[in-house]
DNA sequence: ACCTGAACACCGTTCAAGT
DNA sequence: ACCTGAACACCGTTCAAGT
């Protein structure tokens, strides 16, 4: 039943999912529905939580620098919430259904891994949580305000345009960024400010265990590669 | 009518807001709204957006530090969502309307003061607002799938319970992490987060200037300070 | 234990008609 | 130019009744 609502939502979006087609297609009354579920918000948290399941399968290779594995497992997350633009919004925070559970779990074990005093592991292991399932959710729910017809690109374009034509004296930035914005790629946006995340976890290591140890994740950082190809 | 709409939305919810409620608040009838207001869409984003005006109201102070004034900016913002859980979820990325833009432009201001290279003040001013409206939206929106009358606080207690109640061979992390979960404050949370990254900015911008910048932002850095009180 | 499907109490949105 | 309010086409959810 989750696998097929999961389809309905690709299909049709969060709103086109209704108990009524989702019985048709099921082959079933309305009510039957309600003994599985108690209601259309848990069902959508358990399809959301659901299309995480791929993305946090793989246990993590231990042999794998913690920087790089964090950055992997963010990524493969993004893409799975990519895939279902309904998704992100609908994980807890803090999580409660499995999948949620294990994300925050392997982001934790990772986090252990790293050079961080061990009193900061928690804070740490949520912000990271919270960045990939928040910036996800921000970067890939469809909500078009103007004209639902327009795809990604022409809202970009047509936002661009806008941006053309406010007063520079009152967003100097935004007139001079038009042409960011039109070849800007949803991916590396949420690439950029992880990695920024990461750098900023590695730095803060180094310097709270003094100079010492400060060389132990520079080497093979996580964010001085150019990231994992699109799967 | 969106400052009637927000007390609505503050009082009874997204679900609570309807254009019947509205047009008797308003001593109209339901049609007379979509003469101002195309639909309900529009309406909650034009909401979501005059929310964000006092935050972005005050011009940075040019004396201040880059950093700081960042912190300052995105915890503002982060307080007017917290005081209007149903907002942040409703500002589009890249943004259109004016108080989203004028924040955009903010950032963007402010992070050109910094170390960084031009060609990344873009990528870099995206994604902090990402960051602020992404993890904003994942703390402050109230998803309680089980019990609606219990609080935020009974909601972490039952969370905490649950997760005591998890295998630790699956969860290692989770499960000795519960009494961090209990006296958790949503606040620090995305302040923790907030922070990674702008020390990942600073030590970004030192590293691609090369080493003889390197001080230029760690004096009085954003990042060693413990955060504004709240308003 | 699990399904049926009619019925209830709502919604957002439209539109002919008014001023 | 702006408002009215009945009407339309839906929803999520419930529940007596069935198997």
């Amino acid at each position: 039943m989750v696998g097929t609502a999961i389809a309905l939502l690709d299909e049709l979006g969060e709103r086109g999912l209704t108990f009524r087609l989702l019985a048709e297609r099921l082959q079933t009354g309305t009510g039957a529905l309600y003994w599985h579920v108690s209601n259309k918000d848990e069902l959508v948290a358990l399809a959301a939580d659901q299309v995480l399941g791929p993305a946090v399968a793989a246990d993590p290779d231990p042999a794998q620098n913690a920087g790089t594995a964090l950055r992997a497992l963010a990524m493969a997350v993004f893409d799975a919430f990519d895939q279902h633009p309904w998704a992100a919004p609908h994980v807890t925070a803090p999580p409660t259904l499995t999948n949620a559970l294990r994300l925050l779990d392997r982001i934790g074990t990772l986090v252990t891994r790293t050079e961080q005093p061990a009193e900061q592991h928690f804070a740490v292991t949520t912000a990271i949580f919270y960045y990939i399932t928040g910036v996800s959710a921000q970067i890939t729910v469809p909500r078009v305000p103007l004209d639902a017809t327009t795809g990604r690109d022409a809202y970009l374009a047509q936002t661009a345009e806008r941006w053309q034509n406010l007063d520079p004296a009152d967003y100097p930035f935004l007139t001079r960024a038009t042409d960011n914005l039109r070849d800007h790629a949803d991916r590396d946006q949420f690439t950029t400010g992880l990695d920024l995340l990461l750098r900023g976890l590695i730095t803060s290591a180094d310097t709270d265990r003094a100079a010492a140890g400060s060389h132990v994740l520079r080497g093979d950082s996580c964010v001085d590669q150019d990231g994992p190809p699109p799967q």
